[in-house]
DNA sequence: TTATTTGTATTATAATGAATAATACAAAGA
DNA sequence: TCTTTGTATTATTCATTATAATACAAATAA
């Protein structure tokens, strides 16, 4: 899987790499048990530091995403903790969006649309 | 309208400052037209420094939501640029917390739910 | 006129977080 | 033994956030 650096975003280094593995799961490219590259073959091929991918990494293991051994590296979790609804993290920022978004003029219609084509986007 | 600070948050200040008056804005708890807090008034009363309350108005203000003139203060747009379609930064976002859902084993009726019930709060 | 209130600009400082650099270590396998 | 793995440590640099202390122009009120 191919992890893209944005540079000029304001969107710090390791959260773009954790956001991007997670989008990786949801998407089915990253299967369970699959090994994630190495920390520093991972730094080595986009051009940064490697303690900057340990600590995507360990964000990722802490939220249950990942989980690490010393010699097999870091693996996507075979069994991932079913909460069925979303982060208070999740939660404020998606009142935020749907605020922006309706001051936008936008119907409560074209927003669950949006919604939804994302939701099916990427699916196995 | 009252504005709530989390001093723990890893939002910054102004940036929560910001976020609230959309959502008031959003649910219609701030008027078009009307004035906001003076910039020392509210950093008083929340306990700031004014420039931080300065620079969450002049984000609104860049962003279209708000205007102001030196002596009626800081006033809410009466007519928002209607773009009916999100920003870059928004759909990021929204991209975000769809997988982390999907993740968690959240189906995308129920995930359609929780938008359904987002939107429609706090409505006029 | 004079005083007050408004947003805004400036300069300096402190605190925090992000990223890098250079090593080092333990564990596992070849 | 040697290599590769994640991880830990220490130091440094840089940008962002927030504060502090003023100052200014414009508009209004006295």
């Amino acid at each position: 899987m191919i992890i893209k650096i944005n540079d000029i975003s304001d969107i710090p280094i390791y959260q773009q790499i954790r956001n991007q593995i997670i989008a990786g799961i949801s998407e089915g490219k990253l299967e369970p048990g699959e090994q994630l590259p190495t920390v520093r073959g991972l730094a080595t091929e986009i051009g940064i530091n490697s303690m900057t991918v340990s600590k995507a990494y360990q964000q990722l293991k802490q939220e249950g995403y990942v989980y690490s051994d010393r010699r097999n590296g870091v693996c996507v979790c075979r069994n991932f903790e079913q909460k069925k609804q979303l982060s208070k993290a999740s939660s404020d920022e998606l009142k935020c969006i749907i605020a922006e978004a309706k001051v936008g003029g936008m119907s409560k219609e074209d927003f669950l649309g949006i919604c939804e084509k994302m939701f099916e986007e990427g699916q196995l």
